[in-house]
DNA sequence: AACATTGTCGCAAACCTTTGAAATAGAAAA
DNA sequence: TTTTCTATTTCAAAGGTTTGCGACAATGTT
């Protein structure tokens, strides 16, 4: 437990002001040479570390951003956390994490303690039932730059960065009808999230243009419910194919499948949308429409620097999905 | 964007000192209670917030935590980091995630980084490739507690937390062997890794002692080399179960599984060590001896606490395990 | 010789809060 | 009346850094 080394300890024994050996060390052209090179050294060998806090506080700025996710060990987000963190580091920022347990208080408190440690700026997914999002406006107010990314909120006037919900689906859908499908069972999340409004709302469009092709809906929370769901189902209306809308949905009906020794692609077709990794955990493969939280997190990070260098106008950016056959359809 | 409120602001409205607004907001006993309220009103209707850098720099201190893992997203980190984020809320104490990408250098960058945030503690899990942790020794040295958990040094005095690996290595081995298995595969990690040494070595005590049972060891750096090795070998030997030391092996052998259609338990057992969260996606689910991310975490962030409180002696702590029956054996 | 320019460096305020010690007032005790 | 005490408030320093501006000397210009 030493002693600080702080700037003016250095200024003393080098006898130069403070300010001298502060310039010095971060290369001001006002200081000479001679004078820069005696204090790094210096520094160096003391092992100088400047006092973050103090930092802060004269420059009323930190390096770190604030995420406030519903739960990091979800299928999706510790992908985008893990891929927000990677550019952070580069950038010398870093994250701060925040759950919100799906909580709206939660969440607000979480938010509090964003703007109280004066965060660089938000990177928040909402919970499912979160329907304020006037203190989000007020934090953004108040100069910390907030981006909603996956689930964002319906007001226009803020930044949001989502997965192509909509052509993933549509990517999901038309590959089980171009392989001939007429029968599909299509499963989706919680009625009251947006997500699964969006993804519903572009099955729909494509269902509405089709007549030769059965559709059946079904709306579980849980995988479970997916699983009784489909077992139900599955021997009442055979169908030919199974659409899922997230990862947890797949692993419930993946779990039936295996239950009733269902061959996979012969007796029934599965698509899925997700970032890839449970679909590869069976075999064969199940075909995804990616919706990589990986590129989210990069996507949103690239947003996030330009609202910081000036580019604040709200912007709604997407990524775009791609389909990766895995042998299930 | 509102100019900041702060002490001094309150104070001049008032027309009292910086100081006595200060004590009255935090009710310091010297203050009156008539002042006390009119200084809170004035601060609520203001939305006075205090002024997180001052308070740090002040006080030399902050309410982070720093979190140094190899990667979040892997099967174990995010349900740790899940559960520490839990305690921490709890105690105002936020988590400044860092991932090593298991690299040293990384890791040696996010420590420092620790350091410059001078975060209040550091819960770390180094890399498969660290062998220096001298540097982390140093950190502690600053009054930095550090608490090691999973992947922990060899060095004895500083403070670790860890899973039973020989507890739950042991269950998982013996319900093997308890339901009459003769012809044990086993799956183990990277061989560098101390987590697989230590599991390896428990593995190793329990084979020692049976002579009416075959075992064979196989190394496997990740899932699909798990895979290979298990198609290549179930046939050769034919064995009557499969242990797996880790998530991501158990995967591996699994696709394989539902590759070849293996019936599970009839034609194999299988047995995995795990956090439970893979087990339960194949049917029947893999029983597993629990290794709890979760669990792990409120451990640690224990320590953490007692530590801050004065319990700076090394101490290693650890979970114990229990088996969780999937109907694989 | 007078003035302007350039290169270095230091002064001092500012950022906001905490906290030990001192000041002030009024009341009680001597 | 003077002293002592208590209750309340203020003073001022400290924590470490950044930064606009002024100071100063040396050099160049007219």
């Amino acid at each position: 437990m030493k002693a600080n080394v702080t700037l003016k300890k250095l200024a003393d024994m080098l006898n130069l002001s403070i300010s001298t050996v502060s310039r010095a060390l971060k290369d001001h052209p006002d200081i000479a040479q001679q004078t820069k090179d005696k204090v790094q050294e210096l520094a160096e060998i003391l092992e100088y570390e400047p006092n973050t806090y103090a930092i802060n506080l004269r420059t009323n700025k930190s390096k770190e951003f604030g995420v406030i996710v519903p739960a990091v060990s979800s299928y999706f987000y510790h992908s985008f956390i893990n891929s927000l963190e990677e550019e952070a580091r580069r950038y010398g920022y870093s994250l701060m994490i925040l759950q919100s347990v799906d909580d709206p208080s939660i969440e607000l408190e979480n938010l509090k303690r964003c703007k109280l440690s004066r965060v660089a700026g938000i990177f928040v997914s909402i919970s499912s039932k979160t329907v304020d999002i006037k203190p989000f406006i007020k934090v953004e107010e108040q100069d910390i730059p907030i981006i909603f990314f996956d689930k964002v909120p319906d007001f226009d006037t803020c930044n949001k960065v989502c997965v192509a919900d909509a052509a993933a689906t549509e990517l999901a859908v038309n590959a089980l009808l171009n392989k001939g499908k007429k029968n599909i069972l299509a499963f989706f999340g919680d009625q009251n999230m947006s997500i699964t409004q969006r993804r519903l709302n572009s099955f729909n469009n494509i269902v509405g243009k089709k007549n030769d092709c059965e559709f059946q809906l079904f709306f579980a929370e849980n995988a479970s419910k997916a699983s009784s769901i489909f077992e139900e189902t599955v021997y009442k209306t055979k169908p030919d194919a199974i659409f899922c809308m997230s990862d947890e949905l797949l692993t419930g009906v993946m779990k039936s499948v295996q239950k009733l020794q269902i061959k996979i692609p012969d007796d029934l077709s599965i698509v899925a949308i997700s970032d890839g990794f449970i679909p590869q955990l069976y075999y064969p493969e199940i075909a995804y429409a990616e919706t990589s939280g990986f590129k989210l997190g990069k996507l949103a990070f690239n947003r996030m620097m330009k609202y910081l260098a000036g580019h604040t106008y709200a912007q709604e950016l997407s990524i775009d999905s791609v389909l990766i056959n895995g042998g299930s359809i």
